[in-house]
DNA sequence: GAATGGTGCGAATATCTATGCGGCGCTTGA
DNA sequence: TCAAGCGCCGCATAGATATTCGCACCATTC
């Protein structure tokens, strides 16, 4: 038998580069990529895949998005709190990038930043908002 | 006749209230909170909604993402197209502000921006993307 | 008051999707 | 070896959803 992970593999890209609106399409789509199969294997197939059907057609869901912040490990030299706000120092240069990069990070609470040559302060509404973004940030230390 | 609206905005709210596995489920629900109607009527409406349905359940679409840009309005004074580039004038210390805006805006063939203390310098690879940028500016403006 | 056009509706039904079930082939362990 | 367990499969069909069609209502126009 073929390997599932295949034929799956093969609908998600079916999926990415047409419309498609019905699981009777689907499979004559991958019959003709040489996947032969029934259509309750794709019933089956995309609640594996957690795909979505959406204003009649369906869509893969995105991919899961990588936070920016992980990029840039190596910008960031160190933390320390202040009050209930957070100051990280960075890399010549890096501050206004890691600032950025931690503001669309989504951390709940995070108000904004302040960010000079090297040092970034992270502005939040509480003190356990702080605890937040410091424990993001040592995630990446 | 009851305003479709209000249903649609009633149907919102139960899906997200709620774990909802069929249109049938849903017409009893909307009938306990005053709204009776037919299961054709869910169907066009969940469509209309942009609706999904994933893993069995339906899902109420992300609130689309308002952009931060719409916000700036009363910080962007006017624009003036400088070759294929934009040039931005906005008020006193604002700039960086507004060119981060319009960096997260996702413009098509947008490069980058330099912001200055009250004049951003728009940079894009096409003068139809320079184009763009005008458009989306003026839009505000 | 017709005639016209637009919008919303729901019964009936066509179409699409999920699932109960039994079968097949593989693996494991007595 | 072979029986039990498991993953995957597809047929048949139950179940869910979309669409066709015709009606009702309201506004506009003549």
């Amino acid at each position: 038998m073929a390997d599932p992970d295949l034929r799956r593999e093969a609908i998600r890209e079916l999926l990415r580069e047409e419309e498609i609106a019905s699981q009777e399409v689907l499979l004559e789509r991958l019959g003709r990529k040489g996947f032969h199969t029934s259509q309750p294997v794709l019933s089956r197939d995309l609640r594996v895949l957690n795909v979505a059907k959406q204003a009649g057609f369906y869509r893969v869901s995105e991919e899961e998005r990588v936070t920016p912040l992980a990029a840039l490990k190596s910008l960031l030299r160190s933390e320390q709190p202040v009050s209930h706000f957070v100051l990280l120092y960075c890399e010549p240069g890096a501050a206004s990038a890691v600032a950025r990069a931690l503001e669309s990070d989504g951390i709940d609470g995070l108000v904004g930043t302040i960010a000079g040559d090297d040092t970034v302060l992270v502005a939040s509404d509480s003190h356990a908002a702080s605890m937040r973004v410091r424990r993001r940030v040592r995630e990446l230390l």
